[in-house]
DNA sequence: AGCTCTTCCTGAAAGC
DNA sequence: TGCTTTCAGGAAGAGC
């Protein structure tokens, strides 16, 4: 599943293969998970890619503003989600086109710029200037970029489960699944903690595993699961390296103690029952017996 | 307002 | 064997 580590990988890849291309035709497949496809296509036909970039999980691809109306909202951007099946690769043209291929930029270079998805739970829209500042208003700093003080204001003063608010990206962005149970292991928090529970040193303990996770996974570029290969179709290392994820009944590798996984959230959290001890449950008081 | 649950989609794997 | 059921999850929107 693609996530911050994953999204940064793919637009480093397509940094170093789509700036300065023109994109020749757009080829459309299925079409329900873009926003207005046949504008997108005409739009996008003939235009020439400027840089590309990422806000949170999402890839902005910026497009020159060649011929584009002179206007104080100019500036297009291709803004592509990958959901969680979600691939985008620049490869030859000659390239086997795997199953499940839905759009085809042609490249003026020979190459071919395509989006597969198997479950199609990405998204692609053609985004104007102010639409790419309404998502960076109303999403969360950027989990690399966030400062500590900062990460210990916005946790610390909610009631929701930690695991539900590193899930929500208005908190902060990028993070999904993988690395926020990653993240808890290595900082020994319970997923269903209480935000507001946790100490200061927690929080910062947080805040911290969630920067070193990151940055390792970006250096093993991403995990790979199922369906998630970078810009080249290549997958990432991370999973080799993974503590608690999708490792349920193994070895927690810090003590030995058997990886549980539990619903948090509504998604599979899975942790050390001992290196991250559980909420205390607070029943009403019938344990005061006698 | 803050928080949690449901929904979308497909294919792999488990269950019967 | 072959069918049905369950599960995976990002983010929007509904519901409490």
């Amino acid at each position: 599943m693609p996530e911050l580590p994953e999204v940064e990988t793919v637009v480093r890849g397509l940094q170093a293969a789509l700036p300065g291309r023109q994109i020749l035709s757009v080829r459309l497949g299925k079409t329900d998970f873009i926003d207005e496809p046949v504008l997108l296509a005409e739009r996008l036909t003939g235009s020439r890619i400027a840089g590309v970039s990422r806000i949170g999980k999402f890839i902005a691809v910026e497009l020159a503003s060649g011929a584009v109306v002179a206007s104080t909202d100019a500036g297009l951007h291709l803004v592509i989600h990958l959901g969680m099946t979600g691939r985008l690769t620049a490869v030859r043209t000659s390239e086997p086109v795997p199953p499940h291929t839905h759009v085809f930029f042609s490249l003026d270079d020979g190459n071919e710029l395509r989006y597969t998805d198997i479950r199609r739970f990405g998204r692609m829209r053609l985004a104007p200037n102010s639409w790419m500042d309404a998502l960076r208003a109303r999403w969360g700093q950027d989990a690399l970029e966030i400062g500590a003080p900062e990460f210990a204001l916005r946790f610390g003063s909610r009631s929701a489960r930690i695991k539900a608010l590193l899930l929500d990206q208005h908190t902060v962005s990028g993070i999904g699944n993988i690395y926020a149970d990653e993240s808890l292991w290595r900082a020994r928090i319970h997923p269903a903690r209480r935000a507001d529970r946790l100490t200061t040193k927690q929080l910062r303990a947080l805040h911290r595993a969630i920067q070193t996770t990151l940055l390792a996974a970006i250096r093993l570029k991403g995990s790979s699961f199922s369906d998630y290969l970078d810009a080249e179709g290549k997958p990432g290392m991370f999973q080799r390296m993974h503590r608690v994820y999708q490792r349920e009944g193994l070895a927690c590798r810090r003590c030995r103690q058997r990886i549980r996984r539990i619903q948090v959230a509504g998604r599979s959290s899975f942790f050390c029952p001992r290196c991250q001890p559980a909420p205390r449950t607070r029943k009403k008081s019938r344990a005061r017996k006698k």
